[in-house]
Formats: C-alpha cells, structure tokens, sequence
DNA sequence: TCGATTTGACCTCT
DNA sequence: AGAGGTCAAATCGA
C-alpha cells in the first residue's frame, strides 16, 4: 500500500471534484428535467464514475505493492490480520480494535501494533519461531513467533510475520504484534545497518542454518541487510491502537463506502468508515445557512459542534465542497482548532441532525 | 548437550 | 470440511 504525498493529493483533488459532481447532480435532479438535463446529468453520472474508477485504481495498487511512506489504516472491524487499508484512521475503528480479538484457535489476544516492513525483523526483541502456515490465497506462508521468554519469564507476546504479494523488487512484510511483551525487557534501539547480537540486546533470533522454507529466505535483516536501506517501518495507526484488520473483499468495501459517502453527501456519515481523524476540540466560529451572510446561531453551533466532536467522519475541506454544501440548503458550521479551521455541514432533517463533517488538516 | 527451527498433527472456529 | 493457529517430536548446528 503505496501512498505518496502526490497519490494522497491527487486522490483528494479526485475525490473533492467527485464531490462537487456530486452537488452538481443532486442540483440538476432536484429541478425540472428536460432532455438537456437529462443529458447533462448523465454526462455528470458519467463523470463521476470516472472519478470512482480513477479513485479505486489508485487505491488498488497500493495493496499489494506494500511500500508506503504513509500512515494507513485498516477499516473492517473483523479479526483477520491480513493486510488491508483505507487512507485515514477511524476512531471508532480503533475503539474495536484495542478490544480483545477473538481468535479461530478459539483464545482471545490483543493486536497491539501492525507494521508494513521490509525488515520485519528489526523490531528489538527477541523471538523464538513456533510455527508456519500456507494460508489460503498467499502466496508466501506466514511465520508464527513466540517471545523467546514466553515461558521463563510467562511473556505472552506473539508476531506473526506475513510477506506481502508483489512485493518486488523489495519484499514487504505485514507483521502483527499480538499481545504486550511482560518479560520487561526494553526492546534495543534498532540502528540502522547494525547486526544486533542476542547476547548484547534483545532482537529477532535468526536462523542458523538454511531454512527450507521459501519465506525464510530473505526475511532475516541482518543477513539481507534491509535494516540499513528501509529502517523505517511503516505504522498502521488502527492497530497502533489496537485491533485486527480485515481482508481485501473488506477492504475494498470500506473504500468504496468511504468513496460512496464522499460522492453522496454523507446522509450515512455516521455508518461510514472515517477517513481523517477529529481533531480534539471543535470551537464554533458560526454557523451560516445557505444562501445568507453568517449569522450568529449558537444554539445550532452547540449542538453540532458537540454532535461533531463525538464523531469520527470528517473529509478534508476546500472551497468547492464547501460551497457545494452551502448550495444546498444546508446550515455550515465553521470552526477551529487551534490554527486549523474546520467546517461542517449540518443536515438538518425531521428527528435528527445530520453533521457531516469537512475538514481540513492542512 | 543445548537451544532453535522444522513440520506434521492436532485443536478450535466458521 | 476447510482454514488458521498452536503444539511437540524430530532435526540440525554450534
């Protein structure tokens, strides 16, 4: 999962246009339809397919290729541990996952932390392999580890260690960290291109001898040297919280959702995966209705600055979405954060208050 | 001899 | 029944 800061800004250009197709088409629906709107709304359908399209291609490649600078998150809230992603981190997301995660064996762990690595070695502690499995449609086999002081010292921290399809020419590696290490041992301070000794610190135990097993190959740092060119290991934030992931079918349907709620307008925010994280403290500046000046309405901005502050969804903001929103006839609440403005649109419907969240993370 | 890895069998869940 | 995770005897190398 590959995203560089242009993929991420090209995608959002995509998305925020998608967006405002989107005011566009729900513009044109809501007035009379003759047949040049009816063309003009299909050119606009047509339009906005391609930006799903454009969109999903640049999201795809990035599952399999496994190198990435950026932070990624998983959104399924199921326990599979494979790798999976969605451009942004949901705190509801994460809620589930610093929950115990019931696994097929039937016990139930902690996922503390997933990394996206070349060096899956290089994680400071010291492991002792206890296993490995062919797993259904991969095409390496996953290596299960133990703390090498899982029974003297009762450490029940795990890692399972998964090489990523289409990993050339550097292969990636997802790997889960199950459970908090109880042995009290402080990892080492990784440095990079620095062979660490079992003896000295603790780190990854390495193979003595040639492994007959294809994932093997490769995977030991200190032999392929990956420390030194790609120290940098790549955080899945969900599960820095804690949790799981879901599978690529799990996925691509929280992406497409994310994609979907963007184009729709958010009716459905509240269910959608969240892209961008909240930020702690939403003040409201004002809210304005559309099509009138600001107007001081606090009663409004209360409410939905609270209603915003206990939510996770937030897109990020720019001027066209912003005025999409204020085009139809939706209240819009602005306000800050600290030095980062935040905007919202507020639905307001017969029962409830539809807040759909615009942000900007500048 | 000791400790880590390998690997087939077993267990649990879906 | 199949899949994922774990166990433990066998194996290997220092």
């Amino acid at each position: 999962m590959a995203f560089g800061q242009d993929t991420i800004e090209q995608l959002y250009r995509e998305l925020a246009g998608g967006r405002h197709l989107s005011a566009k088409l729900q513009a044109l629906l809501e007035g009379p339809l003759d047949s040049r709107g009816q063309e003009e709304a299909a050119d606009v359908s047509r339009e906005l397919g391609r930006v799903f399209m454009v969109s999903l291609y640049m999201l795809k490649p990035c599952s399999s290729s496994g190198r990435t600078e950026e932070v990624m998150t998983r959104t399924a809230p199921e326990t599979r541990t494979d790798d999976s992603i969605c451009l942004h981190t949901s705190k509801k997301v994460k809620r589930i996952r610093s929950e115990l995660v019931p696994l097929r064996n039937g016990r139930e762990e902690m996922v503390t932390r997933t990394e996206i690595t070349p060096s899956p070695y290089k994680d400071g502690y010291q492991w002792r392999k206890y296993g490995q499995k062919n797993i259904q449609d991969r095409n390496y086999l996953r290596l299960y580890y133990k703390c090498t002081f899982s029974r003297e010292r009762r450490c029940a921290a795990k890692k399972q260690v998964q090489q990523q399809d289409g990993g050339e020419p550097v292969p990636m590696y997802l790997v889960t960290y199950l459970n908090e290490h109880t042995c009290q041992l402080q990892p080492q301070q990784a440095v990079p291109g620095t062979p660490a000794t079992a003896a000295s610190s603790p780190t990854t135990t390495t193979s003595r001898r040639q492994s007959s097993s294809p994932p093997a190959e490769g995977l030991d740092s200190t032999r392929n040297g990956a420390g030194g060119l790609f120290g940098r290991h790549l955080l899945l934030p969900h599960a820095v919280g804690g949790g799981g992931g879901g599978g690529i079918d799990e996925e691509e349907a929280a992406i497409v959702m994310c994609l979907a709620t963007v184009i729709s307008g958010g009716g459905a925010a509240a269910a959608a995966p969240p892209p961008l994280s909240w930020p702690s403290r939403v003040v409201p500046a004002f809210v304005a209705s559309a099509g009138h000046s600001p107007s001081a309405d606090e009663s409004v901005a209360d409410e939905a600055a609270a209603k915003m502050a206990d939510m996770d969804y937030c897109f990020q903001y720019d001027p066209s979405t912003f005025e999409a929103a204020a085009d139809h006839h939706h209240r819009v609440l602005i306000g800050d954060d600290g030095d980062v403005p935040r905007v919202a649109r507020i639905t307001d419907t017969a029962d409830r208050w539809d807040v759909n969240q615009l942000c900007s993370n500048h």
